[in-house]
RNA sequence: GGCGGCGUACCCAAGUGGCUAAGGGAGAGGUCUGCAAAACCUCGAUUCGUCGGUUCGAUUCCGACCGCCGCCUCCA
């Protein structure tokens, strides 16, 4: 088994990753929350989990992951005037929750798939989770950090923070977050003075919210009648599903000072013990001015624009792997165009792959190459330089025998090179496609290269490839499914 | 105000205290081909935002500056 180096966030360094109980890793990664449709900014994020998640059974992990779908308490903001973003898009577009939240699950999931992301063992919606919750909260009374209020239930911040010492001596001067890094008094508060009244501290959130009854989605709770704050979810259905101490929860890059400390807060003053050993954040992608591409900012695109554009989805999915997890991706249609490239020029190969073969000894070294930046804190462009490398070399000897390290490599890459061999290779020609392809070769069998090349054009134009041989024999095969 | 990050060729993007600064796209030239396409070969940053410092030696470490961005309010 190989070891993976990993940037853990919470020591801040590269750590060798060791589970808790291998060869199993209990995995948990942030999902969307479900008002609207995911941009190309999300999906970067679920393809960096997936890649991740990938590399591990790469490695020989097998890995039970475990992904949140979060379809309620998920505020505009902690003031009182936060609504739910679930409701609030329900309503804009006129439908319930219920409704709006599955139509986006749907769109969501059919992003994954388009995207050739493994599915997770276990998709979690909240509102199924409502009993969990209200337990984790319980029990994070019982320890003493967390109040009930008018308006809600309150995480205690403040009392939380202190950890070893005073409450009244950590006022002003607790400790940082273990991921921000930040103090509480060093925060920006300005925008918090919204906060409900009730509340001990602008810092404290919401764990369940009380008395709005406007909002749609309610539960009976021992508190009274409400629903949980955002944060709850993740830790509640974490445990439920993969124990009090996880091996590894990812996310974005963004979830760090709020959300990723929050579900450390309130996970680990319910049990007392770590919640997760590793946590692991994307870089975010960004447009070509190098903003961030977000919701709040309006427009953004989605993955159907991509299909609109005529871009293969997959091609995204490569053009993310072509650049580290934790740096800033560029997004820009020529950056973009150029991964379509390399996705075409390494599915052209299946077209003279020989997968009934054994590989050449030359395609270790590549596999090795692969593996190790693989491993190296998942060093995914070096691992894709050795991909495209290993068939340029196999082109390069005119010795095709790869096909096998070729398959392995993509288990990480996900670039469907398998089924497209299949589909290259059971692929029979129309009727009509095939009448084209007879006329044509006869119009070169008797050197009419006008009347040939004309019917390529043809072909062409109903989307074949068609590429002549030097002995003279041509393809004609359908232009990537 | 606090926390964090970035600046490598036309574009995307790795990387290292000193071996030729990965790989890809685009571009130029070539091989092959009836011509294409595909594939392969060659070329391409004497240079890594700027200025200092440490060092025998820095793109890589430190400092300052310039520029860009994220977070501290929902956000992958």
């Amino acid at each position: 088994m190989r070891t993976l180096s990993i940037f853990n966030s919470l020591t801040r360094t590269v750590e060798k990753f060791e589970p808790l109980n291998p060869p199993l890793v209990t995995y948990y990664s942030c999902g969307p929350t479900v008002y609207s449709r995911q941009h190309l900014g999300n999906m970067r994020s679920y393809l960096f989990a997936d890649t991740l998640k990938r590399a591990l059974e790469f490695d020989g992990f097998t890995v039970r992951h475990v992904m949140n779908i979060t379809d309620v308490g998920h505020m505009t903001s902690d003031a009182d005037a936060g609504e739910d973003k679930v409701e609030m898009a329900a309503h804009a577009e006129g439908r319930s929750p219920q409704e709006l939240a599955a139509r986006y699950t749907q769109a969501f999931l059919g992003d994954l798939e388009q995207l050739n992301v493994e599915p997770a063992e276990v998709y979690c919606r909240a509102t199924d989770h409502i009993t969990d919750m209200i337990g984790l909260i319980g029990r994070i009374i019982e320890r003493g950090y967390a109040y009930v209020a008018p308006s809600g239930v309150y995480f205690d911040v403040v009392r939380y923070r202190a950890c070893g010492r005073s409450v009244a001596e950590a006022k002003g001067s607790g400790r940082p977050g273990r991921l921000s890094r930040q103090r509480l008094e060093e925060q920006h508060s300005a925008q918090r003075l919204e906060h409900a009244p009730d509340k001990r501290s602008p810092h404290d959130f919401a764990l369940w919210v009380l008395n709005q009854p406007r909002h749609l989605m309610q539960w009976d709770s021992p508190w009274g009648r409400g629903y949980p704050g955002w944060h709850v979810e993740c830790s509640a259905m974490a445990m439920k599903y993969l124990g009090e101490t996880i091996d590894l929860h990812s996310g974005g890059i963004d979830h760090i000072p709020i959300h990723h400390e929050n579900e450390i807060a309130q996970s680990e003053s319910a049990t007392g013990k770590p919640f997760a050993r590793y946590f692991v954040h994307n870089a975010f992608l960004v447009g070509s001015e190098g903003a961030k591409i977000s919701k709040s900012a309006g427009r953004f695109p989605v993955l159907d624009d991509l299909v609109a554009a005529g871009i293969n989805p997959l091609a995204f999915r490569l053009f993310c792997f072509a650049a580290k997890y934790r740096s800033e991706l560029g997004f820009s249609l020529d950056a973009l165009k150029a991964a379509e490239r390399n996705l075409y020029y390494l599915w052209g190969f299946t077209k003279v792959a020989r997968p009934e073969q054994p590989d050449a000894p030359f395609a270790r070294d590549y596999y090795e190459r692969f593996a190790e930046a693989l491993n190296d804190d998942l060093n995914t462009p070096r691992a894709l330089a050795a991909a495209l490398e290993l068939v340029a070399e196999a082109y390069r000897r005119s010795d095709l025998r790869v096909w096998q390290t070729l398959t392995a490599l993509d288990r990480v890459m996900g670039l469907r090179l398998e089924a497209q061999l299949n589909y290259v290779r059971a692929s029979r020609l129309p009727d009509d496609i095939q009448a084209l392809v007879d006329r044509r070769t006869r119009a070169r069998a008797e050197r009419n290269f006008e009347l040939a090349d004309q019917l390529r054009q043809e072909l062409v134009a109903r989307g074949y490839e068609v590429r002549d041989r030097r002995d003279g024999s041509s393809s004609y095969a359908p232009r990537w499914s």
